[in-house]
DNA sequence: TATAAATAACTGACCAGTCAGTTATTTATG
DNA sequence: CATAAATAACTGACTGGTCAGTTATTTATA
C-alpha cells in the first residue's frame, strides 16, 4: 500500500477505515467481526489499522461520533426553520426517505442495537445526545403548536413518540431486512400517508 | 444436580436452559454468549447442554420457535374476535403494555436484530412468519373497515405498518434503553394517545 | 540517509464442541 | 428387603481453531 505521508492522507486513510470498519460490523456484527477483515477491505495489513484506532472499540466509537452529529444538525435545522407544526411535520416526512436510503444512520442503528450490551454508556449517550434531543425537538413543536392553537396535543412527549415511531422503526427496517431488497417499502409513500394521518390526528376539534 | 430421568423432568430442564439462554444471549447477544455460562446458569455442566440441543444455534433456533407462535397466536385471536375496526384497535393498544412488558418478545427482539446477519435464513422466516403476518392482519382490518365504511383507508398496507410502528418500537425501546428502568415510557396512556389519534386519522370524511 | 508507514510473523487468551470417565438412579435377582 | 448390575445423565479436561493486539523487520519517501 502506498504511504499515507501527509495530514491530509492519513486523514483519507482514516476515513476508509472507518468506511470498512461499518461494511464489517454492519455485515457480521461488532463481535464477530475481524480487525484483519477491515484491514483487507481498506487494503492495509492488520497492523496498519492500530496506527490509526487504539482498538476495535475505539473504531466503533468514532464511527458512531462521526454519524450523529451531522445528522442531528439536519434535522434540527429542519425544525428551526420551520415556521408551523405542518410545515416542519412536511419537511421531517421529507427528509427521511433520504436519511434511511441515503446515509449510514440505519446500518449504525442495527449495530448499536445489537452490539448495544458491548457499550453501555455508549447507547446511553447515543440515547440521550441524539434520540432524547430529537424527541424533545419534536415535543416543543408540538407544544408550541398546541399552545399557538394550531393543534391539539394533549401529551407532547409521548405524542412525539408517535410521531417519530414510523421513521425510526423504518429506518431499522431498512437495515435488518432491507439489505438485498426483499422487503423494499415505498419510503415517500409511506411518510406521505403518516404526513396526513398525523395532520388529521392534531387537527383541533373547531378547525376549518 | 439432580438428574432429569422421566421425559416430564428433561422438558423442565430443556425449559431451563432455553431461559438460561435468552438471558445469556440478551446480556452479552449470540457471539460473546460461552455456552458455559449457560449451562452455569441453569446449574448444568458444559457437556450437559449437549445432551439437550446440538449446537449453539439450535438453541437460539429453539427460543425463536417457542416465542413466535404463542404470540402470534394472541394477537390473530384479538383481531378475529373484535366486530370492527375500533374495537380491534382497542384490542391491540391494551394488549401491548403486557407484550412489551410480561413477555420475552422484546429482548428475542433485540437479539434477532442485533445478530440478524448470523442468520439470515432464521430472520426472514421470523419477518413472513411473524411480522408480515401481523401487517397483513392488520391491512386486512383496515381494508375491510374502509369498505364498510368505517374508516378512511387509502393504502391499507402502509398504514398498517404506521399503526403498528409505535408497538413495535417500544418493544425495542424497553429491550435496548430500558433493562434498568432509566428510559420507562408510559406504554399503557402511550398506546391509549396512539389509539385516539389513529381513530380520529382514519375517521371518514363525512362522520359523526 | 533518516524517518515513519506499513507489514507479517508472533503471542496469549478464549471458546465451541468432544469424549472418556463418573455417579445418581433404576431394575433385576437372591 | 438388600444388594449388585445396568443404565444414562452428567462432568470437565482437552482439542483444534480463532483472533485482538504486539513487535521486529522491511520499505517508501522527504
Amino acid at each position: 500500500m502506498l504511504r499515507a505521508r501527509s495530514d491530509e492522507a492519513k486523514d483519507e486513510r482514516r476515513q476508509a477505515l472507518l468506511t470498512a470498519a461499518l461494511d464489517e460490523f454492519f455485515e457480521k456484527g461488532f463481535a464477530a467481526t475481524r480487525m484483519s477483515d477491515i484491514a483487507k477491505r481498506a487494503h492495509l495489513s492488520k497492523g496498519a489499522v492500530y496506527l490509526y484506532f487504539d482498538s476495535k472499540e475505539a473504531m466503533f466509537r468514532a464511527l458512531v461520533e462521526n454519524l450523529a452529529s451531522p445528522n442531528l444538525e439536519l434535522i434540527e435545522r429542519i425544525a428551526t426553520n420551520a415556521g408551523s407544526l405542518r410545515e416542519a411535520l412536511a419537511g421531517v416526512c421529507r427528509i427521511a426517505p433520504m436519511l434511511i436510503r441515503q446515509t449510514d444512520l440505519p446500518r449504525i442503528m442495527k449495530v448499536l442495537v445489537g452490539d448495544s450490551h458491548m457499550f453501555p454508556q455508549m447507547v446511553q449517550a447515543y440515547r440521550t445526545e441524539l434520540i432524547e434531543r430529537v424527541l424533545a425537538m419534536m415535543s416543543g413543536l408540538l407544544k408550541r403548536a398546541h399552545d399557538a392553537g394550531e393543534a391539539e396535543v394533549p401529551n407532547p412527549d409521548l405524542t412525539a413518540r408517535i410521531v417519530m415511531a414510523p421513521m425510526v422503526l423504518s429506518a431499522l427496517w431498512e437495515a435488518v431486512f432491507n439489505s438485498r431488497h426483499e422487503a423494499d417499502v415505498d419510503l415517500d409513500q409511506l411518510f406521505q400517508i403518516h404526513e396526513r394521518m398525523m395532520l388529521k390526528a392534531l387537527e383541533p376539534r373547531s378547525a376549518t
